[in-house]
DNA sequence: CCCCAGGCACCTC
DNA sequence: GAGGTGCATGGG
């Protein structure tokens, strides 16, 4: 078991470790007691665990936490790199903040949740995580991905506990679509399913990256159960879009209220003018913090 | 009983 | 391309 530390001051704009992994961009890690991400913040307890994937194709643990200004960890592996990744820790949120539009509803999403940074997840269980997502609540999502590991996921012995790797393409595609849905996965389970075989079959989601913003959009929707709104979370969750703005029906309110002239009726061409309303290159930052900000009761205080 | 949740596939026209 | 419908499940 090896264990490290990062302090905080040196990651650029800070870092808040709970807003980033409970404000709905990631459904792959989970928290040490148990908890549910819809309680209300600040979680008081301990840690975060998250799985990865060894050399050698072995999973393992990571557990993660944030205290004192630093944030540690222990696992099996050398975890540092892995968090880098997937948290995104090289980003410099006072740059991205410095490039997004002046706006008060971004600057108060921005200002209550200092340090909240985008997740990088590992393609396929972004795309199996938001494919889940469809008409479900952010808690139910989180205990469909745990459901999902525990079924099929490789286990990972830790310290007399075991935990589950997230199940891979092969075996999620030899589940049945009746197992799929003993999980509460409702509808989604063919979904699941056949994009799972898709995956297995050779089609990469994680391949597109580099494309151009549209073309890796329309590639996505290729996938079951993927349409231009998750086809944006994997964009921008996973594959470092950042500049994606999914319309859920949380944003699609948004615009309604703050940004109505950005409703231009369908979904391609409302997501440009959002997109370009928040500043282009960065908008998908923005946007997963007025997501979250708005999704626990904030509001600003003088409209534009 | 109702409505809704980080929507999508499928069908018309 | 735009517009309607059905869809599983659980919580308020």
């Amino acid at each position: 078991m090896e264990s490290g530390q990062l302090p905080m001051s040196t990651l650029p704009g800070g870092f808040d470790l709970q807003s980033t992994l409970e404000s709905g961009q990631s459904y792959l890690w989970w928290r040490a007691d148990g908890g549910d991400y819809d309680d209300e913040p600040p979680y008081g307890g301990d840690a975060w665990y998250c799985t990865t994937t060894r050399a050698t194709g072995e999973p393992a643990a990571v557990r993660v936490r944030q205290r004192d200004g630093v944030i540690e960890w222990e696992s099996t592996v050398d975890a540092e790199p892995v968090l880098r990744d997937r948290l995104r820790l090289d980003d410099d949120l006072d740059a991205i903040r410095a490039a997004t539009p002046d706006d008060p509803l971004v600057e108060a999403s921005f200002d209550a949740y200092r340090g909240m940074r985008l997740v990088r997840d590992p393609p396929f269980a972004s795309l199996i995580s938001f494919i889940c997502s469809a008409q479900m609540r952010v808690s139910r999502i989180h205990a469909m991905q745990q459901s999902l590991r525990e079924a099929f996921g490789d286990p990972i012995a830790v310290d007399g506990e075991t935990y589950h790797a997230y199940p891979t393409p092969e075996r999620l595609a030899a589940a049945t679509e009746a197992e799929l849905r003993d999980l509460s996965l409702g509808y989604r389970a063919p979904y699941v399913k056949r994009t799972a075989e898709m995956v297995a079959d050779g089609n990469d989601p994680g391949a597109m990256e580099g494309e151009p913003y549209e073309a890796a959009r329309e590639s996505l929707t290729r996938y079951v159960g993927v349409g231009e709104k998750v086809a944006d979370c994997v964009l921008l969750f996973s594959l470092g879009y950042l500049q994606a703005v999914p319309l859920d029906t949380w944003i699609r309110k948004t615009i309604g209220e703050y940004y109505p002239d950005c409703d231009r009726g369908n979904y391609a061409d409302t997501s440009q003018a959002i997109r370009e309303r928040l500043g282009g290159e960065y908008a998908g930052y923005a946007q997963t913090y007025v997501f979250h900000h708005l999704r626990h009761g904030g509001e600003v205080e003088q409209r534009a």
